[in-house]
DNA sequence: GTGCGCAACGGTACCGGTAACGGAAATTTC
DNA sequence: GAAATTTCCGTTACCGGTACCGTTGCGCAC
């Protein structure tokens, strides 16, 4: 039987002190090379296993790094658990996750129960947390990083970009095509503050531009590629004489593409669609779409690396916020760059 | 400064013992109302944090479940993720992740980290580890889960389908639909041990029908449309004449279906397309594609409930062997079963 | 031979909670 | 009104490690 198998059990049959064994297990030093070799090789011997969490209470932290974020059916947060995944990889960290489902409550209860496990470093999606969590994460020791957003103010350490402008920029880009007619497709904006954030970038400014009339087609349903599909679907039946349509997201362009091939609608002669992230998979669409490429992947590394940098730089306390490019395309499948 | 408020200094300032306020805070009984109330008030005044580390090394057992994965830029398996959330919802337990990248050293240390967690319950992808991390899953007292195989032996318990005759099925469909020219096409063979036995399942019953000839694109690079899209191209440039094709998952077959359309080849007409998994994108697709559903969310679902009626049950060994349903359809955007 | 420095190891006291048991006051029972 | 419960709370002893400081033994210089 494994797992029963203690520390002082090594220590007792290598004929050492606990603490002389530990220090041989951690590679500490003030530990002769053959008693290191010795205790080893009892330990494995005993099939011994170390105890994280023992340790962890005795140096009173722990290697454990968290992340909150809204949803895993949406690719681009596993993206960004890859790029933390990356960051992290060999410094003997560990990601532990809680998903939120875009519900504040949730998101409370979990940050709480996060940092009842004094994190080694807190990563949370958006700056759009509830009083109370916010609270929490200032009051928190642990480095806190927020992540995707930048509009707004950070409890701690920021990394990522304006969602307000991403919205806005794609709306120049649509206008600067000679577009006229707008329209905007949305999901689950009763809780993505992000996609709103978008939406509203999008229609302050076609209203700058002087395009008032917006027709929305929205939902609270969880985005998907078959929602798009469908939602595309009303809103042109509805407005036939659309010339681009904005996205709160790729899913739903994507869906959108395939609407307007299966209605054999040219795609972007008539209709140019926009989505948001830049997913691989837009690239290799038969029609083009416009998206923007967002790096998902190196906000969750330059995440991670902050609070990396922060356990480095022991007492320092630099906010950091970082803005990561986005690159609005009108053809995701060409890589040159539009404005 | 809060953090540095311990379940000691809460106890002082509501003048009971440590023990009492322990209990308050648990909710636990053999206190009386007012008491619970009083420290409750204390401990939210003070701003205390329970500290989950030193209560866990205190009751010997975590509330986190070890989630081992090899790679998180498949949707499939945040779709596991997510029904392992569904299930553990609202039981207190966490789930704390890793990730391979297909790569047995790294999972070798993954679990051994993890168990060294002393977690509630480990799940992990797939029944071919090697021997050493075999070896610890086995002798770990932790309920440990594989999961999204059943070809091969379990250490503990096992969630999944056969992958086998997963390939298999879907040679059989494609042989029913009177196909007579297989080709294959699939990515990080050397790595995907699961990709492989479809791939073998696929081979070994094409040949008992008798059609030993099945040219193969493969490549190390990672599953992705565009990847699919390019292999498709390679494939029907050296064979022409095929009207059936298999690919390792739904990404590399969708990018065949895009390939396809450029191309202006009939899909089905001439060449049937055929992935696996079952992903929701493939039903919206303008083109039919064959693809077999499986249920990655029941997966992970059951697999976290099986560690939970372990804990219910204490001391209860039973392997459990849960083969959940797969479904080959030859398009995926129709409901109607085939086979 | 004495004193000194250094390498290698051990003792003790925690880290912050919880299980188990025990005991006194309040309540019920007959 | 005494005995038997029940209710509520405290004491003690850990859980399995690690930090801190002290001790031992040995080689070397003088």
């Amino acid at each position: 039987m494994h797992s029963k198998v203690t520390l002082a059990d090594v220590a007792a049959a290598a004929g050492v002190s606990k603490m002389t064994a530990s220090r041989a297990m951690r590679g500490a030093k003030d530990v002769s090379p053959k008693t290191v070799e010795r205790v080893r090789e009892i330990a494995a011997e005993l099939g011994y296993m170390g105890n994280h969490v023992a340790a962890s209470l005795a140096n009173n932290r722990t290697d454990l790094i968290g992340v909150v974020v809204p949803s895993l059916s949406n690719i681009v947060f596993s993206e960004v658990m890859s790029g933390i995944e990356d960051a992290i990889a060999g410094t003997g960290l560990q990601p532990f996750f809680g998903v939120t489902g875009y519900d504040p409550e949730r998101e409370y209860l979990l940050v709480r129960q996060m940092l009842s496990w004094r994190p080694a470093g807190l990563i949370v999606t958006g700056l759009d947390q509830d009083s109370q969590t916010r609270e929490l994460l200032q009051a928190s020791t642990a480095p806190v990083v927020q992540i995707m957003d930048t509009d707004g103010t950070a409890a701690d350490m920021c990394v990522g970009f304006s969602q307000r402008e991403a919205g806005a920029g794609m709306a120049d880009l649509l206008i600067a095509q000679g577009r006229k007619q707008f329209g905007y497709v949305g999901c689950a904006l009763d809780r993505d503050t992000r996609a709103i954030k978008r939406r509203d970038g999008y229609l302050e400014s076609l209203t700058k531009s002087g395009f008032i009339q917006v027709p929305q087609q929205t939902s609270t349903e969880r985005s998907s590629v078959a929602a798009g599909k469908a939602m595309t679907a009303e809103l042109l039946a509805a407005h036939p004489t659309l010339d681009a349509i904005y996205y709160s997201n790729d899913d739903l362009a994507i869906g959108g593409v395939f609407h307007c091939m299966e209605q054999s609608i040219p795609v972007p002669e008539q209709l140019i669609l926009a989505g948001f992230n830049g997913l691989d998979l837009v690239a290799s669409l038969p029609a083009p779409v416009a998206t923007t490429r967002t790096s998902r992947r190196d906000i969750g590394t330059a995440a991670a690396k902050a609070i990396l940098s922060r356990h480095a730089a022991e007492g320092s306390n630099d906010p950091l916020l970082k803005t990561v490019p986005i690159q609005h395309v009108i053809d995701a499948r060409r890589t040159f760059t539009a404005k």
